[in-house]
DNA sequence: TTAGTGGTTATTGTCGACAAAGTGGTGTTA
DNA sequence: TAACACCACTTTGTCGACAATAACCACTAA
């Protein structure tokens, strides 16, 4: 229940070293270990991780197809650099993607899905109450997670989970963005679990995007603001 | 003009090994020389295309990415066997990310570019009256091609015109979708470009939705009518 | 001084061979 | 006969070495 946030993210589990090394990689890449704009030298990278340098070939190219390096032929790669505009972008695109996900999910969530979703709420409504930092960084991630799995639908669970959230997470980290907007957020949590209960598809699309748009505009006000 | 289609496929110029292997792998992949639900032995694809069987590893990989192929570790790949509820889920993607990219295009593209659109439209109109298959198969693609990139958001493009449209040829390809709908999606077509024209974004991004439920609910259809 | 040129070095691209895991068939036993 | 274990074989995973390309630096000439 703590950790339904490392669940989700480890659910892919690694098999081959090649799998380890590449969630290794994207792990160190996300979290800021690797900084943003350094290049990955395969073979300083390989003696580091103690694999082949094939191995660390194979993970830079799944970094690349995730948009989280930039390779280029016979240069290579270098971990994205990261610009306020492309978080923006970033967020158009999860506007779109889970503003549809919230519709599929009122469509085809089973009624089960609904009731633990809203336990899950429950929780994070006392968790809010204590420590405010919590909910955002966890509860947040694992309410959205919860929404697309529930859309049924493959192509835009493997669009969010395997490729944009690293994303923005990656992006969050870079911007020091770390817990803004508890409670309101909160509030728009639940209506738009009510909407999906309600089996309302086109206001728990509206309602998911206004969701994630508040978050947008929230985002450039900060960078904004900070106009480092 | 009449090359545009493979000029914004060609766009990628393979510049390695690497490169023209995989470009060669997924063309045959989506025409279906290579068939659906096939294994793709490293070993045997090597011999064929003569290279090494790291580089058809780099492109099986990339491959995966796309999710043309389906890996499975010490397993193999094989080409997604596809289902016609793939095809509707990708359809339901399209929608959501065509919708935004229309709002987007709406705001972002120039006025040239917006003439430079309704031109193309024009010669589409005659040679709709002439030869109308011509115009469903590269116009089609032409015309969203332009809207997406009208959009100027990066991951939206590379979503779309990187993943999704292989994907979706791929799917029509192997479920024998020729070309469907040509006089009426000319006339939705004629309706979203004016919306842009108009920087009705709100407009826009409904008529581009519709446009593609539309061809959804055809393929439906189409499914429905023909149980293979 | 600066622009251009040549060679040197480091990095990536490509390859063949070995290691490891899975698959299929054969034989044995309950 | 059916189920299990074992063995041989095929295929993938991993590795180190070689080839090709690009970056760097020194040198020359205007």
């Amino acid at each position: 229940m703590v950790n339904s946030l490392s669940v989700q993210i480890t659910l892919e589990k690694p098999v081959t070293n090649a799998d380890r090394t590449f969630y290794q990689l994207r792990k160190d890449i996300v979290e800021g270990v690797i900084p943003a704009g350094s290049k990955l030298s395969e073979t300083e990278l390989s003696t580091k991780y103690e694999v082949s340098r094939a191995v660390i070939r194979e993970g830079i190219n799944r970094l690349a197809a995730c948009h989280l390096v930039e390779r280029k032929a016979n240069i290579g790669a270098k971990v994205v650099s990261l610009t306020p505009e492309g978080l923006i972008q970033l967020y158009q695109v999860r506007e779109a993607l889970e503003g549809m996900a919230a519709r599929l999910a009122a469509r085809h969530m089973s009624d089960e899905e609904v009731a633990s979703l809203q336990g899950l709420l429950d929780s994070h409504f006392n968790k809010v109450k204590d420590a405010q930092l919590y909910y955002q960084e966890a509860g947040d991630v694992d309410f959205h997670y919860r929404i697309v799995t529930g859309s049924k639908n493959s192509h835009l669970i493997s669009v969010l989970i395997d490729g944009l959230y690293h994303l923005v997470r990656m992006y969050r980290v870079q911007l020091g963005m770390a817990g803004p907007r508890v409670t309101t957020a909160f509030d728009e949590h639940r209506h738009i679990v009510n909407a999906i209960a309600n089996r309302d598809e086109e206001l728990a699309e509206m309602l998911m995007r206004r969701h994630i748009l508040y978050s947008k505009n929230n985002i450039e006000n900060k960078l904004s603001a900070t106009p480092t």
